[in-house]
DNA sequence: GAGCCGCCATACGCCACCGTACGGGACGTC
DNA sequence: GACGTCCCGTACGGTGGCGTATGGCGGCTC
Protein backbone atom coordinates (compact mmCIF):
# COMPACT_ATOMS: atom_id res chain seq x y z
CA UNK A 1 0.00 0.00 0.00
CA UNK A 2 2.55 2.70 -0.90
CA UNK A 3 4.41 2.86 2.23
CA UNK A 4 6.94 4.72 0.87
CA UNK A 5 5.06 8.12 0.27
CA UNK A 6 5.16 10.09 3.29
CA UNK A 7 1.72 11.48 2.87
CA UNK A 8 0.16 13.45 5.39
CA UNK A 9 1.25 14.05 9.00
CA UNK A 10 -2.46 16.08 9.62
CA UNK A 11 -4.24 13.82 12.14
CA UNK A 12 -0.89 13.35 14.13
CA UNK A 13 -1.48 16.13 16.55
CA UNK A 14 -0.85 14.19 19.63
CA UNK A 15 2.43 16.27 20.15
CA UNK A 16 2.80 16.94 23.48
CA UNK A 17 1.83 19.82 25.39
CA UNK A 18 1.45 22.36 22.40
CA UNK A 19 -1.35 23.91 24.68
CA UNK A 20 0.12 24.82 27.19
CA UNK A 21 1.21 28.56 27.31
CA UNK A 22 4.97 27.86 27.95
CA UNK A 23 5.99 25.46 25.72
CA UNK A 24 3.83 26.29 22.95
CA UNK A 25 5.85 26.64 19.50
CA UNK A 26 3.05 27.07 17.22
CA UNK A 27 -0.80 26.03 16.89
CA UNK A 28 -2.49 23.58 14.93
CA UNK A 29 -5.74 23.40 13.48
CA UNK A 30 -7.02 21.15 15.62
CA UNK A 31 -5.94 23.39 19.05
CA UNK A 32 -8.25 26.29 17.28
CA UNK A 33 -11.20 23.24 16.41
CA UNK A 34 -10.94 22.33 20.34
CA UNK A 35 -11.04 26.19 21.28
CA UNK A 36 -13.90 26.65 18.90
CA UNK A 37 -16.22 23.65 20.83
CA UNK A 38 -15.12 24.82 24.00
CA UNK A 39 -16.02 28.20 23.46
CA UNK A 40 -19.36 27.27 21.93
CA UNK A 41 -20.29 25.18 25.22
CA UNK A 42 -19.54 28.71 26.94
CA UNK A 43 -20.72 31.22 24.97
CA UNK A 44 -22.81 29.67 21.73
CA UNK A 45 -22.10 30.43 18.75
CA UNK A 46 -21.07 34.03 18.91
CA UNK A 47 -18.43 32.68 20.82
CA UNK A 48 -16.39 31.66 17.99
CA UNK A 49 -15.04 34.78 16.82
CA UNK A 50 -11.86 34.70 15.43
CA UNK A 51 -10.51 37.72 17.09
CA UNK A 52 -11.58 36.75 20.55
CA UNK A 53 -10.68 33.32 20.37
CA UNK A 54 -7.01 34.24 19.07
CA UNK A 55 -6.87 36.16 22.20
CA UNK A 56 -7.54 33.48 24.33
CA UNK A 57 -4.90 31.51 22.66
CA UNK A 58 -2.66 33.67 22.91
CA UNK A 59 -2.63 34.38 19.22
CA UNK A 60 -3.30 36.67 16.46
CA UNK A 61 -5.69 36.09 13.34
CA UNK A 62 -2.83 35.90 11.50
CA UNK A 63 -2.66 32.01 12.84
CA UNK A 64 -6.32 31.53 12.43
CA UNK A 65 -6.62 32.59 8.51
CA UNK A 66 -3.69 30.04 7.85
CA UNK A 67 -4.92 27.17 9.29
CA UNK A 68 -8.85 27.85 8.17
CA UNK A 69 -10.44 29.91 5.21
CA UNK A 70 -12.86 31.56 7.31
CA UNK A 71 -14.75 31.47 10.29
CA UNK A 72 -17.77 29.01 9.00
CA UNK A 73 -14.63 26.67 8.56
CA UNK A 74 -13.97 26.64 11.77
CA UNK A 75 -17.08 25.90 13.03
CA UNK A 76 -17.29 23.11 10.80
CA UNK A 77 -13.99 21.78 12.58
CA UNK A 78 -15.82 22.46 15.91
CA UNK A 79 -18.89 20.40 14.82
CA UNK A 80 -17.12 17.68 13.34
CA UNK A 81 -15.45 16.88 16.88
CA UNK A 82 -18.86 17.29 18.25
CA UNK A 83 -20.43 14.49 16.04
CA UNK A 84 -17.32 12.12 17.03
CA UNK A 85 -18.01 12.71 20.54
CA UNK A 86 -21.46 12.05 19.88
CA UNK A 87 -20.76 8.96 18.03
CA UNK A 88 -18.42 7.54 21.02
CA UNK A 89 -20.60 8.30 23.62
CA UNK A 90 -23.50 6.24 21.35
CA UNK A 91 -21.07 3.47 21.06
CA UNK A 92 -20.13 3.84 25.02
CA UNK A 93 -23.75 3.12 25.84
CA UNK A 94 -23.81 -0.08 23.90
CA UNK A 95 -21.14 -1.49 25.81
CA UNK A 96 -24.07 -1.90 28.34
CA UNK A 97 -25.36 -4.88 28.07
CA UNK A 98 -28.23 -4.32 30.24
CA UNK A 99 -30.89 -2.72 28.03
CA UNK A 100 -33.27 -1.72 30.83
CA UNK A 101 -29.81 -0.43 33.02
CA UNK A 102 -28.72 1.29 29.65
CA UNK A 103 -31.83 3.23 29.29
CA UNK A 104 -31.67 4.17 33.05
CA UNK A 105 -28.05 5.13 32.35
CA UNK A 106 -28.41 7.23 29.70
CA UNK A 107 -31.61 9.16 30.66
CA UNK A 108 -30.21 9.33 34.22
CA UNK A 109 -27.46 11.12 32.50
CA UNK A 110 -29.36 12.92 30.51
CA UNK A 111 -30.77 14.67 33.39
CA UNK A 112 -28.39 15.32 35.48
CA UNK A 113 -24.79 16.01 33.19
CA UNK A 114 -22.89 19.30 34.12
CA UNK A 115 -24.61 22.43 31.86
CA UNK A 116 -21.99 22.74 29.05
CA UNK A 117 -21.90 18.52 28.73
CA UNK A 118 -23.89 18.61 25.38
CA UNK A 119 -24.46 21.51 23.17
CA UNK A 120 -27.78 20.47 21.32
CA UNK A 121 -29.74 22.87 23.10
CA UNK A 122 -26.75 25.69 22.07
CA UNK A 123 -26.73 24.02 18.33
CA UNK A 124 -31.11 23.99 17.80
CA UNK A 125 -30.70 27.69 19.19
CA UNK A 126 -28.29 28.75 16.03
CA UNK A 127 -29.74 25.84 13.82
CA UNK A 128 -30.54 28.31 10.63
CA UNK A 129 -26.94 29.29 10.61
CA UNK A 130 -25.79 26.69 7.26
CA UNK A 131 -23.43 24.93 8.71
CA UNK A 132 -25.16 24.16 12.20
CA UNK A 133 -28.21 22.94 10.83
CA UNK A 134 -27.30 20.39 8.41
CA UNK A 135 -24.61 19.20 11.18
CA UNK A 136 -27.38 19.14 13.86
CA UNK A 137 -30.17 17.57 12.02
CA UNK A 138 -27.88 14.42 11.06
CA UNK A 139 -26.54 14.14 14.91
CA UNK A 140 -30.01 14.45 16.66
CA UNK A 141 -31.62 12.09 14.19
CA UNK A 142 -29.03 9.32 14.51
CA UNK A 143 -29.48 9.79 18.20
CA UNK A 144 -33.15 9.66 17.99
CA UNK A 145 -33.29 6.29 16.00
CA UNK A 146 -30.21 5.29 18.54
CA UNK A 147 -32.53 6.02 21.52
CA UNK A 148 -35.91 4.64 19.47
CA UNK A 149 -34.03 1.44 18.66
CA UNK A 150 -33.00 1.03 22.24
CA UNK A 151 -36.62 2.02 23.74
CA UNK A 152 -37.87 -1.07 21.56
CA UNK A 153 -35.51 -3.63 22.69
CA UNK A 154 -37.58 -2.69 25.65
CA UNK A 155 -40.39 -4.47 24.05
CA UNK A 156 -41.77 -1.04 23.06
CA UNK A 157 -42.93 -0.92 19.01
CA UNK A 158 -41.61 1.20 16.48
CA UNK A 159 -43.88 4.23 16.37
CA UNK A 160 -44.23 4.55 20.73
CA UNK A 161 -40.82 4.05 20.71
CA UNK A 162 -39.84 7.06 18.21
CA UNK A 163 -42.24 8.94 20.04
CA UNK A 164 -40.50 7.99 23.51
CA UNK A 165 -37.24 9.22 22.07
CA UNK A 166 -38.50 12.43 20.85
CA UNK A 167 -39.78 13.43 23.92
CA UNK A 168 -36.96 12.27 25.91
CA UNK A 169 -35.27 14.61 23.45
CA UNK A 170 -37.90 17.26 24.03
CA UNK A 171 -37.19 16.86 28.47
CA UNK A 172 -33.41 17.60 27.45
CA UNK A 173 -33.28 20.37 25.41
CA UNK A 174 -36.39 22.23 27.47
CA UNK A 175 -34.20 21.74 30.43
CA UNK A 176 -31.62 22.45 29.48
CA UNK A 177 -33.08 25.97 27.90
CA UNK A 178 -34.85 26.94 31.06
CA UNK A 179 -31.27 25.95 33.44
CA UNK A 180 -29.30 28.00 31.31
CA UNK A 181 -32.23 31.05 31.15
CA UNK A 182 -33.82 30.63 34.41
CA UNK A 183 -32.34 28.21 36.74
CA UNK A 184 -34.22 29.64 39.56
CA UNK A 185 -37.48 28.23 37.93
CA UNK A 186 -36.13 24.39 38.69
CA UNK A 187 -36.17 22.73 41.71
CA UNK A 188 -32.71 23.11 43.59
CA UNK A 189 -31.14 20.86 46.68
CA UNK A 190 -33.27 17.84 47.41
CA UNK A 191 -36.65 19.06 45.73
CA UNK A 192 -34.15 18.73 42.33
CA UNK A 193 -33.34 14.93 43.18
CA UNK A 194 -37.35 14.15 43.80
CA UNK A 195 -37.80 16.07 40.93
CA UNK A 196 -35.76 13.86 38.82
CA UNK A 197 -37.06 10.85 39.59
CA UNK A 198 -40.17 12.31 38.86
CA UNK A 199 -39.05 13.03 35.14
CA UNK A 200 -37.80 9.31 35.42
CA UNK A 201 -40.33 7.82 36.22
CA UNK A 202 -42.54 10.03 33.53
CA UNK A 203 -40.42 9.04 30.69
CA UNK A 204 -40.11 5.65 32.29
CA UNK A 205 -43.13 3.92 31.20
CA UNK A 206 -41.88 2.19 28.60
CA UNK A 207 -41.23 -0.74 30.45
CA UNK A 208 -45.14 -1.02 32.02
CA UNK B 1 -58.48 34.35 18.92
CA UNK B 2 -55.32 35.84 17.33
CA UNK B 3 -56.66 37.17 14.27
CA UNK B 4 -54.16 39.72 12.80
CA UNK B 5 -54.52 42.85 14.70
CA UNK B 6 -56.57 43.49 18.17
CA UNK B 7 -56.81 46.71 17.13
CA UNK B 8 -56.44 48.06 20.75
CA UNK B 9 -56.58 51.93 20.70
CA UNK B 10 -54.46 51.47 24.44
CA UNK B 11 -54.83 54.52 25.98
CA UNK B 12 -56.30 57.96 24.39
CA UNK B 13 -53.44 57.82 21.71
CA UNK B 14 -55.29 60.24 19.45
CA UNK B 15 -55.14 59.48 15.71
CA UNK B 16 -56.83 56.56 14.68
CA UNK B 17 -54.76 54.34 12.03
CA UNK B 18 -51.07 55.61 11.96
CA UNK B 19 -48.82 52.34 11.94
CA UNK B 20 -50.63 52.25 7.91
CA UNK B 21 -48.31 53.24 5.67
CA UNK B 22 -50.05 55.39 3.33
CA UNK B 23 -52.21 58.00 5.96
CA UNK B 24 -49.01 57.56 8.31
CA UNK B 25 -47.89 61.14 9.76
CA UNK B 26 -45.91 60.59 12.82
CA UNK B 27 -44.72 57.44 14.51
CA UNK B 28 -45.60 56.72 18.39
CA UNK B 29 -43.83 55.03 21.05
CA UNK B 30 -45.99 52.06 20.54
CA UNK B 31 -45.85 51.41 17.37
CA UNK B 32 -42.29 50.76 17.70
CA UNK B 33 -42.73 48.55 20.38
CA UNK B 34 -45.29 47.04 18.24
CA UNK B 35 -43.05 46.56 16.09
CA UNK B 36 -40.07 45.43 17.93
CA UNK B 37 -41.99 42.85 19.65
CA UNK B 38 -43.13 41.19 15.82
CA UNK B 39 -39.82 41.21 15.27
CA UNK B 40 -38.96 39.74 17.97
CA UNK B 41 -41.16 36.93 17.52
CA UNK B 42 -39.55 36.59 14.43
CA UNK B 43 -35.82 36.78 14.35
CA UNK B 44 -35.36 36.74 18.17
CA UNK B 45 -33.48 39.26 20.13
CA UNK B 46 -31.02 40.26 17.76
CA UNK B 47 -33.41 41.02 14.91
CA UNK B 48 -34.99 43.99 17.48
CA UNK B 49 -32.23 46.46 15.77
CA UNK B 50 -32.52 50.13 15.71
CA UNK B 51 -31.87 50.67 11.78
CA UNK B 52 -33.50 47.89 10.83
CA UNK B 53 -36.36 48.56 12.41
CA UNK B 54 -36.59 52.06 11.03
CA UNK B 55 -36.22 50.88 7.91
CA UNK B 56 -39.05 48.18 8.42
CA UNK B 57 -40.84 50.94 9.32
CA UNK B 58 -39.84 53.55 6.71
CA UNK B 59 -38.73 56.17 9.19
CA UNK B 60 -34.75 56.21 10.23
CA UNK B 61 -33.25 56.36 13.40
CA UNK B 62 -34.21 59.54 13.98
CA UNK B 63 -37.08 58.80 14.87
CA UNK B 64 -36.41 56.10 17.22
CA UNK B 65 -33.72 58.36 19.62
CA UNK B 66 -36.42 60.80 19.68
CA UNK B 67 -39.18 57.94 21.27
CA UNK B 68 -36.42 55.95 23.16
CA UNK B 69 -33.14 56.47 25.15
CA UNK B 70 -31.60 53.56 23.68
CA UNK B 71 -32.04 50.01 22.57
CA UNK B 72 -32.87 48.24 25.65
CA UNK B 73 -35.59 50.87 26.66
CA UNK B 74 -37.13 49.64 23.20
CA UNK B 75 -36.86 45.94 24.44
CA UNK B 76 -38.43 46.94 27.51
CA UNK B 77 -41.23 48.54 25.93
CA UNK B 78 -41.94 45.68 23.76
CA UNK B 79 -41.28 43.07 26.54
CA UNK B 80 -44.17 45.34 28.64
CA UNK B 81 -46.61 44.52 25.64
CA UNK B 82 -45.80 40.67 25.85
CA UNK B 83 -46.26 40.72 29.73
CA UNK B 84 -49.68 42.32 29.13
CA UNK B 85 -50.60 39.86 26.69
CA UNK B 86 -49.39 36.69 29.39
CA UNK B 87 -51.74 38.25 31.95
CA UNK B 88 -54.47 38.89 29.39
CA UNK B 89 -54.73 35.06 28.57
CA UNK B 90 -54.61 33.93 31.65
CA UNK B 91 -57.34 36.27 33.11
CA UNK B 92 -59.30 34.50 29.52
CA UNK B 93 -58.44 31.28 30.80
CA UNK B 94 -59.64 31.45 34.51
CA UNK B 95 -63.36 32.78 33.13
CA UNK B 96 -63.77 29.03 31.92
CA UNK B 97 -65.06 27.56 34.49
CA UNK B 98 -64.63 24.07 34.34
CA UNK B 99 -61.34 23.20 35.54
CA UNK B 100 -60.91 20.07 33.52
CA UNK B 101 -61.90 21.94 30.16
CA UNK B 102 -59.77 25.05 31.21
CA UNK B 103 -56.53 22.72 31.30
CA UNK B 104 -57.44 20.65 28.32
CA UNK B 105 -57.70 23.91 26.35
CA UNK B 106 -54.62 25.33 27.72
CA UNK B 107 -52.09 22.06 27.14
CA UNK B 108 -53.72 21.62 23.85
CA UNK B 109 -52.92 25.38 22.98
CA UNK B 110 -49.93 25.16 24.21
CA UNK B 111 -48.50 22.41 22.03
CA UNK B 112 -50.73 23.75 18.69
CA UNK B 113 -50.29 27.08 18.56
CA UNK B 114 -48.59 28.67 15.47
CA UNK B 115 -44.61 29.03 15.77
CA UNK B 116 -44.25 33.24 17.08
CA UNK B 117 -47.28 33.00 19.06
CA UNK B 118 -45.73 32.73 22.38
CA UNK B 119 -41.65 33.93 22.56
CA UNK B 120 -40.82 32.08 25.96
CA UNK B 121 -38.77 30.01 24.23
CA UNK B 122 -36.91 33.51 22.28
CA UNK B 123 -36.48 35.05 25.54
CA UNK B 124 -34.82 32.45 27.35
CA UNK B 125 -32.86 31.96 24.25
CA UNK B 126 -31.22 35.33 25.31
CA UNK B 127 -31.97 35.18 28.92
CA UNK B 128 -28.37 36.43 29.81
CA UNK B 129 -29.36 39.87 28.78
CA UNK B 130 -30.32 42.41 31.87
CA UNK B 131 -33.69 43.77 31.08
CA UNK B 132 -34.87 39.96 29.34
CA UNK B 133 -34.10 38.12 32.08
CA UNK B 134 -35.49 39.57 35.13
CA UNK B 135 -38.92 39.58 33.25
CA UNK B 136 -38.55 36.46 31.98
CA UNK B 137 -38.25 35.03 34.89
CA UNK B 138 -41.56 37.30 36.51
CA UNK B 139 -43.40 36.51 33.90
CA UNK B 140 -42.76 32.84 33.60
CA UNK B 141 -43.23 32.20 37.79
CA UNK B 142 -46.60 33.51 37.35
CA UNK B 143 -47.45 31.47 34.68
CA UNK B 144 -45.98 28.69 36.74
CA UNK B 145 -47.77 29.37 39.77
CA UNK B 146 -51.27 29.61 37.74
CA UNK B 147 -50.35 26.52 35.62
CA UNK B 148 -49.70 24.81 39.49
CA UNK B 149 -53.24 26.63 40.67
CA UNK B 150 -55.12 24.94 38.07
CA UNK B 151 -53.98 21.84 38.89
CA UNK B 152 -54.32 21.92 42.03
CA UNK B 153 -57.61 22.56 41.75
CA UNK B 154 -57.43 19.23 39.33
CA UNK B 155 -56.98 17.52 42.76
CA UNK B 156 -53.44 17.48 43.38
CA UNK B 157 -50.81 17.89 45.89
CA UNK B 158 -49.52 21.64 45.80
CA UNK B 159 -45.49 19.58 45.01
CA UNK B 160 -46.92 17.70 42.46
CA UNK B 161 -49.15 20.18 41.19
CA UNK B 162 -45.88 22.73 40.49
CA UNK B 163 -43.83 19.51 39.02
CA UNK B 164 -46.34 18.93 36.44
CA UNK B 165 -46.65 22.71 35.39
CA UNK B 166 -42.71 22.23 35.16
CA UNK B 167 -42.77 19.28 32.89
CA UNK B 168 -45.72 21.29 30.55
CA UNK B 169 -43.71 23.87 30.45
CA UNK B 170 -40.43 22.07 29.55
CA UNK B 171 -42.45 20.20 27.32
CA UNK B 172 -43.60 23.18 25.46
CA UNK B 173 -39.90 25.04 25.25
CA UNK B 174 -38.93 21.99 24.26
CA UNK B 175 -40.88 21.55 21.06
CA UNK B 176 -40.76 25.13 20.22
CA UNK B 177 -36.92 25.05 20.45
CA UNK B 178 -37.00 22.23 17.96
CA UNK B 179 -39.71 23.24 15.56
CA UNK B 180 -37.93 26.36 15.04
CA UNK B 181 -34.19 24.78 14.91
CA UNK B 182 -34.87 20.98 12.96
CA UNK B 183 -38.90 20.63 12.56
CA UNK B 184 -37.94 17.87 10.18
CA UNK B 185 -37.14 15.79 13.39
CA UNK B 186 -40.77 16.61 14.53
CA UNK B 187 -43.62 14.20 13.18
CA UNK B 188 -45.64 15.99 10.61
CA UNK B 189 -49.29 15.26 8.91
CA UNK B 190 -51.36 13.17 10.63
CA UNK B 191 -48.34 11.50 13.01
CA UNK B 192 -48.35 15.09 14.76
CA UNK B 193 -51.67 14.68 15.61
CA UNK B 194 -51.36 10.91 17.18
CA UNK B 195 -47.79 13.31 18.77
CA UNK B 196 -49.90 15.54 20.19
CA UNK B 197 -52.73 13.41 21.56
CA UNK B 198 -49.31 11.23 23.17
CA UNK B 199 -48.56 14.30 25.07
CA UNK B 200 -51.63 15.18 25.88
CA UNK B 201 -51.88 11.90 27.51
CA UNK B 202 -48.20 11.86 29.11
CA UNK B 203 -49.07 15.11 30.96
CA UNK B 204 -52.85 14.25 31.23
CA UNK B 205 -52.48 12.14 34.24
CA UNK B 206 -53.21 14.42 36.62
CA UNK B 207 -56.34 13.91 37.09
CA UNK B 208 -55.95 9.87 36.95
C1' DG C 1 -47.70 85.17 9.42
C1' DA C 2 -44.13 84.51 12.87
C1' DG C 3 -42.73 81.61 16.04
C1' DC C 4 -42.52 77.41 18.31
C1' DC C 5 -42.53 72.65 19.05
C1' DG C 6 -43.07 67.90 17.95
C1' DC C 7 -41.17 64.71 14.93
C1' DC C 8 -37.91 63.15 11.67
C1' DA C 9 -33.59 63.14 8.26
C1' DT C 10 -28.79 63.10 7.83
C1' DA C 11 -24.21 62.98 8.91
C1' DC C 12 -20.89 61.65 11.99
C1' DG C 13 -17.89 59.03 15.27
C1' DC C 14 -17.33 54.71 17.59
C1' DC C 15 -16.94 49.76 18.27
C1' DA C 16 -16.58 44.80 17.21
C1' DC C 17 -15.80 41.71 14.09
C1' DC C 18 -14.61 39.67 9.29
C1' DG C 19 -11.34 38.81 5.78
C1' DT C 20 -6.96 40.26 3.04
C1' DA C 21 -2.24 41.77 2.14
C1' DC C 22 2.03 41.53 3.23
C1' DG C 23 5.98 41.37 5.88
C1' DG C 24 8.98 38.89 8.83
C1' DG C 25 10.95 35.62 12.10
C1' DA C 26 12.22 30.72 13.19
C1' DC C 27 13.91 26.60 11.53
C1' DG C 28 15.35 22.91 8.71
C1' DT C 29 18.10 21.90 4.44
C1' DC C 30 21.71 22.12 1.30
C1' DG D 1 25.20 30.90 5.68
C1' DA D 2 21.81 31.41 2.05
C1' DC D 3 17.25 29.88 1.07
C1' DG D 4 12.66 28.21 1.24
C1' DT D 5 8.82 26.94 4.01
C1' DC D 6 5.91 27.17 7.82
C1' DC D 7 3.65 29.93 10.85
C1' DC D 8 2.41 34.18 12.77
C1' DG D 9 2.13 39.66 13.52
C1' DT D 10 0.14 43.78 11.85
C1' DA D 11 -1.99 47.02 9.20
C1' DC D 12 -5.80 47.86 6.34
C1' DG D 13 -10.46 48.15 4.37
C1' DG D 14 -15.24 46.69 4.77
C1' DT D 15 -19.74 45.85 7.22
C1' DG D 16 -23.37 46.47 10.46
C1' DG D 17 -24.87 48.07 14.33
C1' DC D 18 -25.21 51.88 18.38
C1' DG D 19 -25.69 56.44 19.94
C1' DT D 20 -25.18 61.78 19.15
C1' DA D 21 -25.58 66.18 17.05
C1' DT D 22 -27.80 69.11 14.50
C1' DG D 23 -30.60 70.80 10.97
C1' DG D 24 -35.18 71.14 8.98
C1' DC D 25 -40.06 70.70 7.97
C1' DG D 26 -44.96 70.91 8.93
C1' DG D 27 -48.68 72.18 11.74
C1' DC D 28 -50.50 74.66 15.70
C1' DT D 29 -50.90 78.92 18.28
C1' DC D 30 -51.39 83.67 18.93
Amino acid sequence: MRNGVPSERVQSDDEPERSARPGRRTLSREDWARAALEAMREGGLGAVAVEPLAERLGTTKGSFYWHFKDRDSLIQAALERWVAESEELMAAAERIADPVERGRRLTEYAFTAPSGADITTTLLIHAQHPVVGPILEQVTRRRLEFGARLTEELGLPADAAYRHALTALTMTVGIALIRRGAPQLLPQGEEKDAYVRYILELLGPPMS
